[in-house]
DNA sequence: TTGAAAGCGCTAACAT
DNA sequence: ATGTTAGCGCTTTCAA
């Protein structure tokens, strides 16, 4: 490692010269915790503002056993999902007078293997883990460590109950069952599937089977596709569908992102959306009501997640309990299902 | 502050003892630059191991003078074009064995005031500072310090010679230009100026009249509107244009964000996009591809200018001249312009 | 090649 | 109310 010149911080003996006192009354100055003379107060903090003084956060860490970061882990950080996520994590984590490392662990440069997370008890308080981002082995060390952790769209393995916060997946597909059926009339509902490792998927499937019985229709297999979460895989299923002949009233994307792939196939085979297929996302993400037609589809309550999932971390560090919770969702009616909104 | 049950955390003592060694070799061993003996050093990497120790990043910080992490100051986290650059700015961190702090300084919950920068000297390496998140007088106080500081999308303020890194807006304009005029044969072209903050806005509107000039054609102060690279606002000012009964061949979005904006609001008039007006966008963000028609726009090497940046930093650093740089353009062609593609 | 020991800048317990 | 001091866990001289 390259010794850079190094830049002379201001410290704590600094200011404490400055102001003709001890360190120590420096310090109760600055963290406001114990009781200082008012003079002696104002002197100190005309040094600091002279000198510009900032405490050492790595000095702060060592002596106080915290870091004051908390961590974010996450699979791809380039994902439209985390767009809000990350503003809802960011503003508690400020809020708090914490710092956020985040860290994605998505493939590497080389497309190879995953690269093993930055983050852990040396230099985090807490981390927030997104789905899929961690194996459970070190997420089982991480938490047999006391470190506080939060899951995100996905539960505790085994009997870890970490806190896991998640939205109402099986509300947020019933809502939009109802509506096609309810409202629109449609019989034939395709679903498009996320993939196996985000609970997710299952919630939302199990929720359109469920959705689709109460309102006494069958369930038909070959409704029941791969979409993947993603644009590209949706746009494949979709396009194998129209081309085998298939047909459906409707289509679930799975998500907002897969939603683009689902309409471009659609156009492509001279259908119109709505007119001919009615189509229906879920998250309400950045892309929803910038499609042609606007998305119907499930807002998820991302930004508060995230602030959620920041609350979360501090109650753990507080050795409160703290429970689980599912985010309840809405559902918002635009223009792909046939409404005129 | 509450008091929390502390992580016990491993230290290089427990290490040390273990390997039945001092902590001085623990220390050479993980840091591997001095001489260990390869038994010794196996007995030690077997310790840690056993221990799955990790050196605490603060003590190692107090010890090296260096907090071995980047910060990121954005003026707003949830901003499409800060997907792709985050992504850049985080591989390339990662791949240099840093951790990365971000912070958002927009406006606060209650809308007031700028949160004041929670990043510094005390708690980085080297900033990464996007246009207008940092004051002027802040930005001279920490490069007066030495530390290690790039612009973007900005440049270096008064005589500070802080390195920047921008795309060449003036050749992105001067292509869309050239196309609309050359291929397309469109005389009457709008421009959506950008906020004053930003110096892309000056750099694009001064190509834009370069441009124009370089064909020949007048250079029409009504068909300069401000449009702030903003959806809402764009919007607001194309349906104002109309209104109006302003006319134009084709119109200038100024970015990819105010597109669907100026999308709409020529929808909403009885417009079609290409065949009665062109549109065309700057960046190539997430949205440029998904809207309808899909937008013809410059592409921005977004995520290429997050690793420039760090790489930038870590020249810093090492001491070396870091000289700033204006990254390529690439113009897409997709179906807004009236092309096919 | 290895160990002992001196810091790095701060907090908090303990004196006064 | 304020100062003195012992760590916090690590890196890096300096000696051996």
């Amino acid at each position: 490692m390259t010794r850079r010149k190094s830049v002379r911080r201001t410290t704590i003996d600094d200011v404490a010269k400055l102001a003709g006192v001890s360190i120590s009354t420096v310090s109760r100055v600055v963290s406001g915790n114990a009781p200082v003379n008012e003079d002696t107060a104002t002197r100190v903090q005309r040094a600091i503002e002279e000198l510009n003084y900032k405490p050492s956060t790595a000095a702060r860490a060592l002596s106080d056993r915290r870091t004051n970061a908390f961590g974010l882990l996450v699979s791809e950080i380039a994902a439209p999902y985390y767009l809000y996520l990350l503003r809802g994590i960011e503003m508690a984590v400020r809020e708090a007078g914490l710092g956020l490392l985040i860290n994605s662990v998505g493939m590497s440069e080389n497309q190879q293997e995953k690269t093993r997370p930055f983050l852990g008890e040396h230099n985090t308080d807490g981390i927030i883990v997104s789905s899929g981002s961690l194996p459970d082995e070190e997420l089982q060390r991480l938490h047999e460590l006391g470190l506080p952790l939060v899951l995100l769209h996905r539960t505790s393995p085994n009997g870890l109950s970490i806190p896991s916060l998640n939205v109402d997946n099986q509300a947020g597909i019933k809502a939009i069952i109802d509506h096609l059926v309810t409202v629109h009339g449609h019989q034939r509902i395709a679903f498009l599937r996320g993939p196996e490792s985000e609970e997710d998927s299952y919630w939302r499937e199990l929720g359109y089977r469920e959705a689709l019985q109460a309102h006494g229709l069958p369930i038909d297999p070959s409704l029941i596709g791969y979409g993947g979460f993603d644009e590209h895989i949706s746009y494949t299923m979709v396009s194998e569908w129209l081309e085998s002949g298939m047909s459906f009233d409707a289509i679930f994307t799975g998500n907002d992102e897969a939603a683009p792939g689902v309409l471009n196939a659609l156009y492509e085979h001279g259908l119109r959306v709505p007119e001919d297929v009615a189509v229906v996302g879920f998250d309400d993400d950045h892309l929803a009501s910038r499609l042609t037609p606007k998305l119907t589809t499930v807002r998820s309550p991302i930004e508060q997640l995230g602030k959620e999932a920041v609350a979360q971390l501090l109650s753990l560090m507080e050795g409160k309990p703290t429970p689980s919770k599912i985010l309840p969702i809405e559902f918002i009616v635009r223009q792909s299902c046939g409404c005129s909104g």
